[in-house]
DNA sequence: GTTCATTACGGATTCCGTAAGGATG
DNA sequence: CATCCTTACGGAATCCGTAATGAAC
């Protein structure tokens, strides 16, 4: 058995078992692959992948198995490189970050900034998407962290550490009559048609369940994943916004009135989803570091230790105070 | 990076780093080994081991998280060869059991008689032991599985399932003068000095809580970790013994009575510990299910997959009813 | 007929083992 | 001086890529 033959089986399974394809992708010749596939088969005795004559059709049951012990044997190999450029003071990978609109432009523009400017060489690569998506960026291993606040059910299989707490703003023009009262009631603001984050609503999510309690069911005018598009439609009187606090720049939106909504919702947490098990790499350590200054290394490494968790601030040492912003 | 090269700093590791030492092992040359070691050093850009001169002294941080991914990825190089074999039917290597004098005495047997009349041409190994060494044995990969019932507090890093529940009795000459009492209290008991296992004591274990919760203190003979030698030592009228109830048989023990105990001790619980996350060979399930017959395969993947636990029963589905003996 | 995997073969590389060299205690 | 790792070197095995072959859609 060789790495390299592990390697092939993985790349043929990812290439939808185009021999061809794998060969492609790996800058190699398809018959060596054919062949070392053939080689690993006949050390270990059973077919791998499913044949319809010449043509590979899938897996079988053995193959299966196999092809997630490889995956998780290079998940290793490529964390004993990682961990060897980290000593050597190599330059490493680029740090792939996955999150959400609200985070990306709002939160981290300033951690990015400071994280630039100590780690001059390191590139980085934001990618943006609805919760479902980060879920399936972190499975297929395509991001070293994933920041989310909502849909934690997606994330079962990550290491959660929890940031801060945040808050929403209900968001109205100017001359909006809800800017009279200072503090909108529950059943206030439902007579609006409200305008939020696709991935707020339905699933029993914070903002279903605390209307549902009130007995309300508020008209979802539309969703977006894009604050920036939520106070677009705000603007146009389609309904009033409900977004994150953070995202309400009075200089940037004289136009707009944010109204106080933590005395109607209960404060959310935005959280870092690692994989579990896994080697951490210094740079990404050092961007939680400036992301959430009270996620040591230590209490990572801990963390990342202890599997997946479904309880994030049970991760912290007891008496930790959660920023807010 | 080759598997070769990880498997030579194992080895290497193993054999208190010394290169000779682990090229003997592995049957080939030592310049061999020398050369991967420094070939994989030079891919990495990591010193792995510590020198001095040309002396390996130990091995550089780099080197220990090395090392103990190359052991998990060859973990699962063996597991990727086990499942081929048992899927090719071929002869897999030896079912290696580590458990207590007092199972391989006396619950063993049965079981591994039916065992070897359906698996014919497994070789099978059973490792004897304390518990501190059973642990040793599991957590060093030396066996496939374990079988226990005290100091559960060693096998943390292990998937734990419940086969039974036993408890003890008070083991006495023919003509002692506890024999009159047919339901000794702990008072009465305590009078007498005790003779028990070794593991049974100390550490706060079920012996030592239930006599302090009593307020007793008993004085303890001598301990042994074998039922013979306190039998032995019982008919010497060293003290009376407190020893598994299935280690008492009136037939083998003509001079000996047992005095039930179970109105005394809380039943305790004999449980299989299985490495976690890793392959099953049909042999050790098949071994499992005849010495446990409620540990059916799903429920067994469904615990290993789980990760370690310290409730067993936990791991049953709700209702079951564990036997005893 | 086009696509795709297998087989065949020649060249380059890698790998192993023996032998010699140098450092350590 | 005995032990142990490193370096040097020759032979064997492996591996890769090109080309030809055969099966499938």
């Amino acid at each position: 058995m060789k790495l390299r033959q592990l390697e092939y089986v993985i790349a043929v399974a990812r290439e939808n078992f185009s021999v061809s394809a794998a060969a492609n992708r790996l800058f190699t010749s398809q018959p060596g692959v054919s062949k070392q596939l053939r080689a690993l088969e006949d050390e270990l005795g059973v077919e791998l992948f499913r044949r319809n004559g010449r043509q590979f059709t899938g897996v079988t049951p053995e193959g299966e198995q196999v092809l997630a012990l490889a995956r998780d044997i290079f998940s290793r190999v490529s964390d004993i490189r990682d961990l060897a450029a980290d000593a050597a003071g190599r330059r490493s990978r680029p740090l792939r970050i996955a999150t959400t609109h609200t985070q990306a432009r709002y939160a981290l523009p300033s951690v990015v900034e400071r994280f630039l400017a100590t780690n001059p060489g390191v590139e980085l690569n934001i990618h943006q998407g609805t919760p479902d998506q980060l879920a399936a960026l972190a499975r297929q291993h395509e991001v070293d962290l994933v920041i989310a606040t909502e849909a934690l059910e997606l994330f079962t299989d990550l290491t959660l550490l929890p940031c801060y707490y945040w808050n929403r703003v209900i968001l109205v023009p100017r001359d909006h009559p809800l800017t009279t009262a200072s503090r909108p009631t529950l059943k206030e603001i439902a007579e609006y048609p409200l305008v939020t984050y696709v991935f707020a609503v339905g699933g029993n999510r914070l903002l279903d369940r605390t209307f549902g309690a009130a007995g309300l069911s508020p008209r979802i005018a539309l969703t977006a994943v894009d604050t920036d598009v939520i106070k677009t439609y705000v603007r146009l009187g389609m309904g009033i916004g409900i977004v994150a606090g953070m995202s309400y720049d009075p200089a940037q939106d004289p136009d707009l009135v944010a109204l106080p909504a933590d005395h109607l919702f209960e404060d959310s947490v935005t959280l870092i989803g690692l994989r579990p098990s896994r080697y951490l790499r210094r740079h990404v350590q050092e961007f939680i570091s400036l992301f959430a200054a009270h996620l040591t290394p230590d209490l990572v490494a801990a963390a990342i230790a202890a599997g997946p968790n479904n309880d994030p601030l049970a991760t912290l040492p007891p008496g930790t105070e959660l920023p807010r912003r």
